[in-house]
Order: C-alpha cells, then structure tokens, then sequence
DNA sequence: TGTACATCAGTGAACGCGCGTTCACTGATGTAC
DNA sequence: TGTACATCAGTGAACGCGCGTTCACTGATGTAC
C-alpha cells in the first residue's frame, strides 16, 4: 500500500485528488464554472487525467453526488431520534457541505441512476420520514407532514445559500433553523 | 413604429426575441447549456447581435432574472390578501415560470446591482414581510414567521421542480402548495 | 416636401484560445512459475 | 529469490471544434433645415 499523496508516476490518490479539486472549484465557482482541464491543472496532473477515471463531466459529478448523498445520509442518521436536530442536521450539512449541497440537489448534473448514488439517497429520504412520521398530527397527514418539513429545512437551506436572506436573517444558520422548526412544529403548532 | 416580428435589416425586436430564445434554451438545458452564439442561431440572427444587446452572457441573464422578479411580484400581488393564496402563488410562479425562476435565486449568474432586479425583488420580498406579519403568533416572532413560510413555498417548489418529490408528491403542484401551507399554518398550527 | 447627415441596429469575416477526445507511449505494480 | 509477462495508471502531443471578441461594413431610421 501506497502512502496518499505520494509523488511519482504513479500517483496511487488521483481519484481522490480530483474530487478534491472539483469540490474546491464547484466551492469557488460553482458546478459549471470550470473544465476537466483546469481541474487536471489544479490537481497538478495531466489533462487526460481526470478523463481516465471518470470518463466526462458528468462522471465526475456523479462520484461528487454519491459520495455526497452518503455524507448527508450519515449526518442526518446522526442526528439521532430528535425530529428537531435532524432538521437542524440538514441545515447545517447544506452550509457545511456546500460544493456536495450545490449538486445533490441538480439532478440534470449527474447519471442518477447510478446505484450508490441512488441507495444513499434513499438512506437520506428514510430518515426524513421517519421524522414526518412523528410531526404528523395524524396518520393520514404523515407525508404532507414529511413534505413539509423537508420543505422548510431545505427551502431555509437553499435561501440561506444563495443569499436572499442576508438582509433578514443574521447570524448563525444552525441556530435559526432550529428556531425556525420549533416554530413551525414545536408545542403549540401542527402537533 | 415597427410592428413586432417583421423581418428585414433591421429587426427592431431582436432584445425580446433574444430573451425568448435564451427562456427556451434554459428551459431545454438549465442556466449553463448554451452559448450566445446558439442563442443567435436559434433567434436566426448574426452571432454577434446577442452581445450587441446584452455585452456578454451575464447582461442577458440579469435582464432574464429582472424581468423574472418583476412578473413574480406581480404574481404575488394579485393573489391579493389572502396569505394562503400568497403562497400557492409562489409555487404556481416557479412551476409555470421555471426557467425564470432558475436564474432569479441563483444571484451569481448575473448582476445583483441591476436597479430594476433589486426594486422588483425588493417589491415581492415586502409581499412575504406582510404575510408573514399576519401568520406570526407574535408581534416579536414576525421576522421569524416570515423565514418559515418563505421557506416551506420555496423549498417546496425547489423539490419539486428538481424532481426530488417525484416519488412521494404526485399530483398538482398547486393542490398540494395549497394543502401545505394550510397544515402548517392553518387553525390548530402556528396561530 | 426634399435633401443631407447622424445615429442606430445588425452583419459577417477573421482572430486566437481553451476545450474534449484520441492514441501511441511509458513507467510502476502485481502475478505466475 | 529471480525472471517474465500482463495489467494498471498516467503522460503528452495532436486533432478538430465552438467559443467570445473585434472590427470595418451596411442598411434602415430619425432629425434638422
């Protein structure tokens, strides 16, 4: 076994490297603002390189989606059994976890039927209904109730995101989405 | 004055027609998949007539999002005082309006100081204060309220419109805009 | 009403550039005996 | 332990293409007198 970053021919990371340098550029200019070629320069590697592991663009964009779904399942699992924390989970994944967030949610970028990609997603989805599930003031609003609150955390998400609540809403956006979701199913509400 | 779409030397509508070819090709293909000089194909006019117009791609998306922003206050406005409606107004907009409301909420494709973008979005961010003043329990959980029902009908549409829904929503968009906005904030919820 | 001139709207040829893709190659690694 | 061979990982030169930009131009429109 190889040491990572290990210099030579070859590099024995590469693939990593270049999600890694995607990641950092999606971060800088989004998900369209680059080419495999500047990528291969960033990485430091040929520009047939990135070409070799993931085939195009759109490869390469898959394996940030799938390995992004599985980060943001594993957050949301993590959350543990308080509904509250899980929509908090969301929040704080999207805002700390931006380059993966910005294409998770654009299917038009990536191959989605591709099969890790898809079981994580699930992963993911599972939780958020059990979490509906238990907002649910009765059994036969159980999915709106669902599509309710992912609405909410990942409308919150979204519009933190892109800015277009930096007038209204300062300060930490864990903390807002907390109160924003005890707000809106907290004691007194929909329950 | 010419009348619309007459044809010869000079078009004398070829801004409009050039924004209509750019909501076409976002339709067909999102934000980033096309040049201008396909724009100018589709519109058939010479290739350099787009950057005539607009100076490059990112003029062309501010006045898409400009003009996007001012129908979306429109649509705001006219679904009157009814804060429910308000709602459904939003996501009737972003469903019917998509490639709109693709640029609108996504600032970095084009010019954030556009005058007419910020006093069009600046007139329906100033509809979701008003609602969300009328749905707050509290006079001190006002900016609060505001935040929340932004995000249901936003991240709503967001899901809907990126297909994450497509397995757990079926039907009008609308109907279930309506039936949400109404559990969360309708008698026996929040107020 | 006519004429002259300025401005506006759009053209099309030409440019240099970065892109994705191809392909013969090279050097390192793994495996069989 | 040594050798031979296959496979893997990455290189770099070459290609054709579409792009944005520039620029001299052309034809239509508007205005002054």
């Amino acid at each position: 076994m190889r040491e990572i970053n290990q210099p030579g021919y070859h590099h024995g990371n590469l693939r990593r490297v270049i999600i890694d340098a995607a990641l950092r550029a999606i971060g800088e200019s989004g998900p369209a603002g680059w080419s495999l070629r500047e990528l291969a320069r960033r990485a430091g590697v040929s520009h047939a390189a990135p070409a070799y592991h993931f085939g195009d663009k759109t490869g390469l964009l898959t394996a940030v989606a799938a390995e992004g779904f599985q980060l943001f399942a594993d957050s949301l699992v993590s959350a543990g059994d308080d509904v509250f924390e899980v929509g908090v989970a969301y929040v704080r994944f999207a805002v700390g976890h931006r380059p993966y967030f910005e294409v998770m949610f654009r299917p038009e970028l990536y191959r989605t039927d591709d099969p890790d990609l898809r079981s994580a997603r699930e992963r993911a989805a599972q939780v958020l209904v059990t979490c509906g599930a238990k907002l649910s003031p009765s059994p036969e609003q159980e999915r709106l109730t669902t599509i309710a609150a992912w609405s909410l955390t990942h409308g919150f998400a979204h519009l933190w995101l892109n800015g277009s609540l930096s007038e209204s809403a300062h300060g930490d956006p864990e903390t807002i989405a907390r109160s924003l979701v005890r707000l809106v199913f907290g004691p007194g509400s929909v329950q």
